[in-house]
Formats: structure tokens, sequence, C-alpha cells
DNA sequence: ATAGACCCTGTAGTCACTAGAGGGTCAACA
DNA sequence: TGTTGACCCTCTAGTGACTACAGGGTCTAT
């Protein structure tokens, strides 16, 4: 029920200094603490924190981390409103896959182009001179 | 032929602040002066330049571009080397990739629970509090 | 009494730029 | 001649999302 900042990293997969960090910078709300200023969590700072991480593996900054906790938090605000972050997130995504996508094509020729010899001539490096900037 | 910072910049697709950066931290050769000590640039300086923007394109560091450029400058190297560093890359890209597609897979489905409608139940927040993390 | 595993605060480093303050230089135009 | 505007300079600090110390305190076990 009571955990301290060592066992919540160790529940969250989540290191400790990240734990403060969210802390100060407020998406996590601030501690109790003991005696001994130790922080004391409980099971909805567990399941915030879990929720924070959940939103970042997806690739939402801590800014719409931020808003997305407001919401949640009570917050009016409508499913439209919700959707509409979620799918502009997602447009970004497929947007940085593409980018990503021709960059592995260039790398590969790229790489294809190499002999893999052991001579100081490499016609990768050569192609990269002529390579022409989009 | 001479050519100053802010033609450079415009010839090359790159900010001039990004240009003196480069400069800063070696990458780029420190460039000749004018008597007024305005920075000139020759042709190698913008053959060099654009080279280092390629590399950047393709993602890769500028410790890479380093790397990269000290092979070029006649330093001792095989093609075996450069295909090396070429595939480590190509691999982190593939992977990167990997993980944007499931991220889009995950989001897809989250965004798609939304009715997008003007009431202030949204279904997507409440997945996400459901989901794992891996 | 001391070792080791925890915990605390506060600051600075990472990467690759980007932005701004506060100033100098130069050509053209009124 | 004065001034406007487009350039150029250096130096410092900010961005995001942490991460890594330094320099301490606390607690339990041996």
């Amino acid at each position: 029920m009571k955990l301290r900042i060592g066992r919540l990293a160790g529940e969250t997969g989540c290191h400790v200094e990240t734990i403060r960090f969210y802390e100060r910078i407020g998406v996590l709300p601030p501690a109790a603490r003991e005696s001994n200023n130790y922080r004391v969590y409980s099971d909805s700072h567990r399941r915030r924190l879990l929720y924070i991480r959940r939103m970042r593996d997806l690739g939402f900054s801590l800014d719409e981390v931020r808003t997305l906790l407001r919401m949640i938090g009570g917050d009016a605000y409508t499913c439209a409103e919700v959707q509409a972050l979620g799918q502009e997130h997602l447009d970004a995504v497929r947007n940085k896959i593409a980018d990503l996508r021709r960059v592995e094509n260039a790398l590969d020729d790229l790489v294809g182009r190499c002999t893999g010899a052991d001579t100081p001539d490499c016609s990768m490096l050569e192609a990269l001179f002529e390579m022409p900037r989009e």
C-alpha cells in the first residue's frame, strides 16, 4: 500500500531519478513524507505514474501528458477533443515512419555498395558525396 | 567561389547559426576571415558542409559524422569498417521503425475507440488506464 | 562500530541545435 | 550627411526528457 520511491520505481519500470523529476516538473503530485523526509507513495500515485509511462511509451510529450492528465482530472473535455489529440499524434508518428523508411532505403542502397573488403576505397563514402539533398 | 556565411547557408539549406555551431564543435574547419572579421568560405567548405548535412539527413550522429569525416580525411580505413558503421546505423533505423509501428498500431486502436462525440466520456482515456506496459 | 542499502537536495551534463542580447560593418538612398 | 536595413560578430542560455554526480542523511544488520 505505502511504498517508498525505490519500490515504486521497481514496480513501474521507472528510474528513481525520473520519479523525482516528474514530481519537480509537476506531472506527478508531491509525495507525502515520512518523519525522515523519505517520500511515501500510495496506490493512486502508482496508477498515475503507470498512466504517464504508458503515454510516454506511445510517444506523447510531457506537455501532452499534462493535458491528458488535466482532462482525466475532472476538467471539462469532450471525447472529440481527446480524439483530435490522439489523431494528431498518430499522424505525427506516421510521418516519422515515412521519413525513416526513406532513410532506410537510402542507407540500404549505400551499404549495398560496399564490397566489405579490407581495402581503403569505399563506394559508400563516394556515393555520399554525390547524393542530392531533398 | 568565395562566399560569406549567409550565402553558404542559403546554398546548403543550413542555418547560419548551425554553420557557426559546426565550426565551434570542430566538425567544420574554421573559416578564413575578411579584414572586418567576417567568415569567408571556399568551395571545399561548401562540399564538406553538404556532406555533413547529407549524413545528418541519414540520421548519423555528429559523432559518427566526425568518424566518417576522419576516414575521408585520409586516415587509414577499410571499406569493411565503413560498411560496419553503415550497417549498424541501418539496424538502428530498422529497430526504430519497428518500435514506431507498434506505437502506430496501439494508437490507431486507441483513437478508433473514440466516438468523437461532444460528450465528456472517452473510451480512449479509459483504455489507456487498462493498457499493459511491455 | 561499521558496512551497505537505501534515501535526500541541488547542480550540471547529454544531443543538436535554436534564440536572443548587444553590438559592429557596409551599401544605398533622401 | 544621416539613417535605414541587411548583413555580420561573440557569448550565453534555452529546448526535452531525462541522467549522473557530489555531498550528504538514515536505517538495519553484523
